[in-house]
RNA sequence: GCGGGCGUGGUGGAACGGUAGACACAAGCGACUUAAAAUCGCUAGAGCCAAGCUCGUGCGGGUUCGAUUCCCGCCGCCCGCACCA
């Protein structure tokens, strides 16, 4: 165990706990409920303003208070908070700034979602099915081939990340990439308005918007058949794909991937191409495996003729051209692209210079030269266009040169794939679709949704639970009533997450959602989770909204769900590991290892480097036992008090102490100034009420801004200065009512007693937040600090509205400039009123 | 490999392009105490005895009167790469 961890778990016997120590807040009982919400979770407390909605009746929906514009955090009524959390621990908060209700989440999730599905399926059902085709006529989705890892001992498909060095994790098989049939949803029909939409999304971080398009993956290109020769039937063209058709005079090869349909026709025939194609459908699946992996092909003896040269092109498949992007098939240009050019070199293939940077005509080596295709370049083979374009125009005047020529078309094409949702797993929601012999895939009837699980299900056999349960899979054909067998898919989970927001709005809804609770709540006011979902979960949750406002689930304002993202950091923690009989890695909760040795039967165990917490990891940590020691509001209080949320923070619990002996201070001040009826000066009043509307100042700046570590900060100044102060009992006594509203959001309990104890009149809870004056918060006097040369030398003390010309004359009366001086003129002299002073010597 | 981030004292971290290190942790010294704990006070980036000066925000360049902040190139770490969710 690290040493962090140990110095908060102390042998509780040396001492008493200081959960019964002086200040009157929070045993560990009160704390559990408190504290549930972990990490950067205390906004659920934030938001906690106002009186409680009314009590929800049964299949009723949550009574609706009357808007309130704007749903600030610190000054909302209205809150609904849910939090959804994910089965790995991860929690992510929704902020619908309208009433005072915290939703437990995940089991709600859980329960809802298998209806909510069944539900837009139906929607979809009943404008009619049409023959041959996915049933509904929104085409949100289809059936279709796919290819998955497949285990063959395990008899399961695998997910990449269970994909080791091409072996199943557990049974060590060599995993095979297999076929089936799986369900879509069609997010791809969606890529240029998800695209375009992120325009809008103002208050989402510009990272998250940049990596959600670069997902999205917009590309303009050209689109054009080679003529082949020496291919098997039916492959007399090949289609291809390139967004840099003004390189097409350099291409001197034609690469198609392993999982290409003329690959797959070759491979049938030749056993070399099969040995390849075998090999590559080793490398597992992932998009990453297969860009690290060495790039390799193997020459399949079919050319094709260039379109205009005339010239004949090998044809090589290659293990780095996805068939999942553009059409599987490109044409090489070694010169200007660096993967060609590795592959060129190692093959023996033909390098064509098509253009050269500016000043130089250096063939190319082994570096291609892709320059950013805004750069001006010198063409010497261009397919159109002059001698200098950039690459931008070179590729518009090539599509167009293209298109008059009769070669090929421009085509927008996109990066993002259609999303897979079919899992072979049991704990998904069932996909809702029966298949009958007669009537081919028929969605299951409105009135049996929603599908559930079978609960006596065997884990024993390999493969599906579902499709091997005796019973639950065998059924009657909604449409003729036929014997027939469920679908024994079930969906990706992420399928959940993808709309909890919407069903929260009405949680005891019958149906997926109630439209008019929707377009009350909607849309998220404040959306919090980590970075880790900026791509694939909220893009399928921006494409979920649009798909459930087309089956009438959700208003059309609703179609970007989340205003505002803040994206906190991740907590991180040590991963400790040993291996069991066969070298496989065991892993150990952060508790139960110590000394760097498990404390159970001391082997040492193997430390990995921190990481995102995770369960199938176990580098998890738990705050109970912070929770338990110093109760709920030390808890809460240490965990906002130091990192920022939106940065990835290494847990340690180095500190709770300290945070704990700063509300015991609190505490301390409090019943000092209860007691004492002293009078101050005006000057010391003065002083200490400056200092508090300061803090009002910069709390709720802090708050509102999600830096709760400076927030927590003026709060610790804020104590400092009230300890320090001279001012009379009924001043000090009314700092501490506004430090107690300030801290509330921090740690409510204290805050309570605090107010109470300082003759605060009701909660502070539902006291309004408080306002700074401006007039206190104006400064008569600056202190400007004065450069020379950059360097700070001194500082002079000015009337905060003192002219520029007088503050010039100031500063150069001061002694230090004069020393720097030395009687020469300044050159410059840089005045930043209210700021800075830079004088150039 | 590709896409996106991050990098500041012993530690967590502050700093609209404008006094680098706010606030806190750990540390050291002192007061109180028989003693300890608790509390209160003080010290503290590194270097030079010091006034003062020099160096200092991962590394190397650049822009600027002025760069932790902007630009270019590296290094390291983290996240994502579509079946972890």
């Amino acid at each position: 165990m690290s040493a962090s961890a140990r110095s908060w778990c102390p042998n509780a016997t040396d001492r008493r706990s200081p959960a019964t120590g002086p200040f009157p807040a929070t045993g560990a009982r009160e704390s559990r409920t408190q504290a549930e919400g972990a990490g950067h979770g205390a906004l659920r407390r934030i938001r906690h303003r106002g009186e409680m909605a009314g009590r929800v009746g049964r299949g009723g929906h949550l009574p609706r208070p009357p808007r309130r514009e704007p749903p600030e955090i610190l000054r909302a009524r209205d809150v609904s908070l849910p939090v959804g959390a994910h089965p790995h621990g991860a929690c992510a908060q929704l902020h619908h700034g309208r009433r005072d209700r915290a939703l437990q989440g995940r089991r709600r999730l859980q329960r809802a979602a298998p209806h909510g599905l069944g539900r837009l399926r139906h929607a979809r059902r009943e404008r009619g099915d049409g023959e041959g085709r996915p049933p509904g006529r929104l085409d949100l989705w289809q059936h279709r081939r796919h290819t998955v890892n497949w285990d063959p001992v395990d008899m399961t498909v695998l997910a990449n990340e269970q994909v080791i060095d091409g072996k199943g994790w557990r049974s060590g098989a060599e995993v095979e990439r297999r076929e089936l049939t799986q369900w879509f949803f069609r997010i791809s029909d969606y890529a240029g308005e998800l695209l375009d939409a992120l325009e809008g999304l103002e208050k989402w971080p510009e990272k998250v918007r940049l990596m959600q398009r670069n997902w999205i993956g917009r590309s303009r290109g050209l689109q054009f058949a080679f003529e082949t020769s020496g291919a098997p039937g039916g492959h007399e063209a090949l289609e291809v794909y390139s967004t840099r058709p003004d390189t097409l005079m350099g291409a001197t090869f034609a690469a198609i991937s392993p999982d290409h349909p003329l690959a797959k026709v070759l491979e049938a025939s030749n056993p070399a191409i099969a040995a390849f194609c075998a090999e590559c459908r080793r490398l597992g699946t992932s998009e990453e495996a297969l860009e690290t992996a060495e790039k390799r092909g193997i020459d399949t003896g079919v050319t094709v003729r260039h379109p205009v040269t005339g010239e004949d092109l090998p044809v090589w498949i290659a293990n780095f051209i996805l068939m999942d992007y553009g059409t599987g098939a490109i044409f090489g240009v070694p010169a200007h692209d660096q993967r060609d050019l590795d592959f060129a070199r190692k093959y023996g293939l033909g390098v064509i210079d098509i253009f050269f940077a500016e000043g130089s005509d250096a063939p190319v080596g082994t570096e291609a030269l892709v320059p950013p295709k805004t750069e001006r370049v010198r063409y010497v083979l261009p397919l159109a266009g002059g001698e200098w374009q950039t690459g931008e125009e070179a590729v518009e005047t090539a599509i167009a040169e293209c298109e008059r020529r009769g070669i090929g078309q421009g085509v927008t094409k996109y990066r993002l794939r259609d999303w897979g949702i079919s899992r072979q797993r049991y704990w998904g929601c069932p996909i809702p679709v029966v298949h009958c012999p007669a009537c081919g895939v028929v969605p299951e009837r409105k009135e049996n949704l929603p599908v559930t699980l079978p609960r006596d299900v065997s884990f024993e056999k390999p493969g599906n639970p579902l499709d091997h349960h005796p019973t639950w899979a065998k059924t009657a054909c909604p449409q003729c009533g036929a014997e027939a067998r469920r679908e024994t898919d079930t969906m990706d989970t992420f399928v959940d997450s993808s709309w909890y927001f919407a069903r929260f709005t009405a949680p005891h809804a019958e149906t997926p959602t109630n439209l008019a609770d929707a377009d009350y709540w909607m849309n998220v006011d404040q959306y919090i989770g980590g970075i880790e979902h900026a791509i694939l979960h909220l893009l399928y949750s921006r494409f979920f909204a649009r798909a459930m406002h087309r089956t009438g689930h959700l208003p059309a304002k609703a179609i970007e769900p989340f205003e505002a993202l803040f994206t906190q950091g991740m907590v991180t923690h040590e991963i400790y590991l040993t291996r069991d009989a066969v070298g496989r890695p065991v892993y150990h909760l952060p508790e139960e290892v110590e000394d760097g040795r498990l404390k159970a039967t001391g082997e040492a165990v193997e430390v990995i480097p921190s990481a995102k917490m995770s369960k199938s990891k176990k580098n998890v940590v738990d705050p109970s036992d912070i929770i338990a020691r110093y109760g709920a509001d030390t808890a809460r209080w240490f965990m906002l008090s130091d990192s920022p949320p939106e940065r990835d923070v290494e847990w340690t619990a180095a500190g709770a102490e300290a945070a704990w002996k700063h509300l015991a201070r609190v505490w301390r001040l409090t019943e000092e100034a209860a007691a004492d009826t002293a009078t101050g000066t005006p000057d010391e009043d003065e002083a200490l009420r400056r200092a508090t509307h300061r803090a009002i100042d910069e709390v709720t700046r802090g708050i509102e801004g999600f830096s709760f570590n400076k927030a927590v900060a003026k709060l610790y100044e804020l104590t400092n200065t009230l300890a320090r102060s001279a001012a009379g009992a009924q001043e000090k006594r009314a700092a501490i009512r506004v430090m107690a509203q300030l801290m509330a959001p921090m740690c409510p309990h204290l805050a309570e007693e605090v107010w109470a104890a300082t003759e605060g009149q009701g909660l502070v809870a539902t006291a309004p937040w408080p306002v700074a004056d401006p007039a206190l918060l104006a400064e008569d006097e600056v202190t400007l600090p004065v450069q020379i040369n950059g360097k700070r030398r001194s500082e002079i003390r000015v009337p905060k509205a003192m002219s520029k010309e007088e503050v010039e004359k100031r500063v150069l009366a001061d002694e230090a400039v004069q020393r720097a001086l030395a009687g020469a003129t300044p050159k410059k002299l840089i005045v930043v009123p209210g700021r800075i002073v830079n004088v150039v010597v």
